[in-house]
DNA sequence: AATTGCTCCAACCGCGAGATT
DNA sequence: CAATCTCGCGGTTGGAGCAAT
């Protein structure tokens, strides 16, 4: 027996909304609230199912909702995040006040995927290509090498293929530290409570674990002029961070887009993780746990500064 | 001007998990 | 305690709009 459907699908009209139907939604929701879903589009007068109307009202209609484009610091924060949290969406998203997880999906699949792409960094897991590349050849025993490189580099054709054809790379490779595991998309199935302490940690970096894979120490910033780039931390994997300060257009990809067609401001290296509007059950520390497990940091909006030294911190 | 290909994003779908009965 | 309901999440799709040919 298979799972009863959310709605009678028959009677019930799909596709894009027109504004008469927004217009409806929107005002029985003002006078009610959002109680049960699956009666407002009946008390509503909406030929509509119920998912449908949850969906249009958080992702478009409800009034706290940014819908401009994507700014920097909201760019490197999802880039960080991810770094950490893999598709986690609605955890990233609500570090991001007024974008949903929707957004912050659409985002990263239409333009972030490919911007650190054309850095050289693999998307899914964050480090550079050239790093891919030589642990592949690195990890395997002679004879195999030609044909897993091989199947390994066709995984990465795309990515690959721009490289060469949009951007000027340096595939020399360098000498990195071994990483340890780090597979974002294993980040599904891991405890509940890994979650949770990756989350305060990007909150709170002094709480960061020693040696564990996803040290983010002094990777954070999303308020800064100069070169943001990926580079490998000592025995606990890649870390986002400014590899040169003030240095707008000539430093790495992702500087260049990311100053490109607007204005890089110079200013400390500051996270800012700020709690969605309208929360409440915190913790005596400000923070509240969702039924997934997530956190929302929902202190004032949290800063520290990060020494410019322990982000410049070069590759050898 | 017509066609084709691409990008972006709103919307849909299936599923898991918590809440309720 | 099991069955059912409801919500929210993440992956995927479809189509509108734009650019290139």
């Amino acid at each position: 027996m298979g799972r009863i459907p959310c709605c009678e699908k028959d009677n019930v009209k799909r596709g894009q909304w027109t504004p008469e139907e927004d217009q409806k939604l929107s005002s029985y929701i003002a006078q009610h609230g959002t109680r049960n879903w699956r009666l407002i589009p009946k008390h509503a007068g909406l030929q509509r199912c119920g998912k449908s109307c949850r969906l249009r009202w958080t992702n478009y209609l409800r009034p706290d909702l940014k819908h401009g484009q994507f700014t920097e610091a909201e760019e490197q924060t999802i880039v960080t995040l991810h770094s950490v949290l893999g598709n986690r969406w609605s955890v990233i998203a609500a570090q991001l006040p007024g974008r949903t997880d929707n957004d912050v999906k659409n985002h990263w699949n239409t333009k972030l995927k490919k911007k650190l792409s054309g850095m050289g960094i693999d998307p899914v897991t964050h480090k550079p290509f050239s790093h891919l590349i030589n642990e592949i050849a690195t990890t395997l025993s002679p004879p195999q090498v030609p044909h897993l490189a091989e199947a390994a580099l066709g995984c990465f054709k795309d990515e690959m293929l721009h490289l060469l054809t949009k951007r000027r790379i340096d595939l020399q490779l360098q000498q990195y530290s071994p990483a340890a595991p780090f597979n974002t998309t294993c980040v599904k199935h891991e405890d509940k409570d890994e979650i949770i302490e990756k989350t305060k940690a990007i909150k709170e970096p002094d709480m960061l674990p020693i040696n564990k894979p996803w040290d983010y120490t002094g990777a954070m910033s999303t308020n800064f002029s100069g070169t943001f780039s990926c580079f490998p931390a000592s025995d606990s994997g890649y870390h986002y961070g400014l590899a040169s300060l003030g240095n707008e257009g000539n430093g790495s990809p992702w500087s260049q887009s990311m100053c490109m067609g607007s204005t890089c401001t110079a200013g400390d290296q500051q996270v800012c993780l700020k709690k969605p509007e309208g929360e409440n059950g915190e913790d005596s520390e400000g923070r509240k746990e969702t039924r997934d497990g997530s956190i929302i940091i929902s202190s004032e909006c949290v800063l520290w500064d990060i020494p410019s030294d322990d982000l410049i911190n070069h590759v050898d």
